[in-house]
DNA sequence: TGTACATCAGTGAACGCGCGTTCACTGATGTAC
DNA sequence: TGTACATCAGTGAACGCGCGTTCACTGATGTAC
């Protein structure tokens, strides 16, 4: 156990290369699910651009079944980072809107790729992937809504209708993610068109809330 | 040319069977297309379920891309036939909101297939098929920013406000259908809480689009 | 109406191709002593 | 440190299979007279 072994190379090499032929695959993956379905994907196709032989993937994933679990757990979790940095915001209103946009904004330049894979395969993949898709979304709405029943503004709200409005806020976020998407890479012009959008869609959310109560209550 | 000769059979029978064989094809698609992606369709598949032999598809279509944008126009006209029949209903408030839901849902019950459809390859198509599907709902917002602007209550709105609303609107139909076509089949149950919620959405927005000009002009 | 010919939707067989998966293998990495 | 053996990630060849597409054909539908 304390022995410090240090055998010929360096004990580890095998599993970091492992790893690093692991990680090839689901970047290769990545890459081609930017133009096509998970469902279109094929064994060799993902090798051929990992740059390993067909037979190789069988050492890391028992088919693309796997894999695409895997992709679906990685890029939601990064989604939930975004949402959590998110909530995690301080300040005026107006500020909160800025900031949220943006980061979303960011979220999309930097992961891209995950973005794309949720995106598409949300309403388009099979069913467990959806499945896995929808009940995140709805763990989502539920956090959010937490959040904001932490609020001052939500005095006298009840659970159902914090679920709403985080709905809401959930469904336009993922609306604006998409539409960042969708725009031309790198336009400036376009991205700052859709933020305007978005933000303003943000202000107009806020405004409807700030007077619900007094409208339903 | 006024010769009437009604020839053996019945003139036209031919267009018409070709025509029931080239539906047969449609339909067959958009039942597979229930359960997984256009890019995975595949021409014996099609033919299979349609009941025709492979090499019949040819008749009818060069390749199954042609049969894709048939399916995209198909499935978008009658989306659009929805919301212009949202658009003409008249009365209240509250009970437009009512009738909006209703007709959301009426629509994904009817015509299950195109929203599905729709719904996965918005975001999950090949470039080509997810442009037209954008192009067209960009259309919808802007004839929906063109009915709002007729409203008393958009006096003094930028054409960018309007928009901007109109987005929202679109976006939350969108929402609302595809949260109806994940629900279970014929639960009247999960139905009615998903109406209820897009009708509560529905008000919010209102209520902030009353109040938005108080607060940004 | 009847006959002789033309059209063409749909067929069945055939093709070449890339696919997923398996297998015995190779050789670098790791371990025991 | 050096040696002899074990592990196992990655390989190249092979398999059977369903695919898209083509082709010459068949026979019902349509047309001319």
């Amino acid at each position: 156990m304390s022995h410090t072994p240090t055998p010929h190379p360096a004990t580890g090499t095998r599993a970091a290369q492992k790893e690093q032929s692991r990680r090839a695959l689901l970047d290769a993956a990545l890459t081609l699910l930017e133009h096509q379905n998970l469902s279109s994907l094929g064994v060799r196709e993902v090798t051929r651009e990992a740059g390993l032989s067909p037979a190789g993937f069988y050492r890391h994933f028992r088919d693309l079944d796997e894999l695409g679990v895997t992709l679906v757990t990685e890029s939601l979790r990064s989604l939930h980072l975004m949402i959590e940095k998110i909530m995690a915001e301080q300040g005026e209103p107006e500020q909160l809107i800025e900031r949220t946009v943006a980061v979303i904004a960011r979220h999309v330049r930097e992961h891209r790729a995950h973005i794309r894979f949720l995106a598409r395969e949300r309403h388009g993949g099979v069913q467990p992937v959806r499945e896995a898709i929808a009940a995140e979304f709805t763990a989502f709405t539920e956090e959010t809504a937490a959040a904001l029943a932490l609020q001052p503004e939500s005095a006298g709200w009840s659970r159902g209708d914090l679920l709403m409005l985080a709905g809401l806020y959930v469904e336009q976020t993922v609306g604006t993610a998409a539409a960042f998407l969708e725009a031309p890479v790198g336009s400036r012009a376009a991205e700052q068109r859709i933020a305007a959008r978005a933000r303003d869609q943000l202000r107009l959310i806020s405004i409807g809330r700030r007077h619900w109560s007094t409208a339903n209550g």
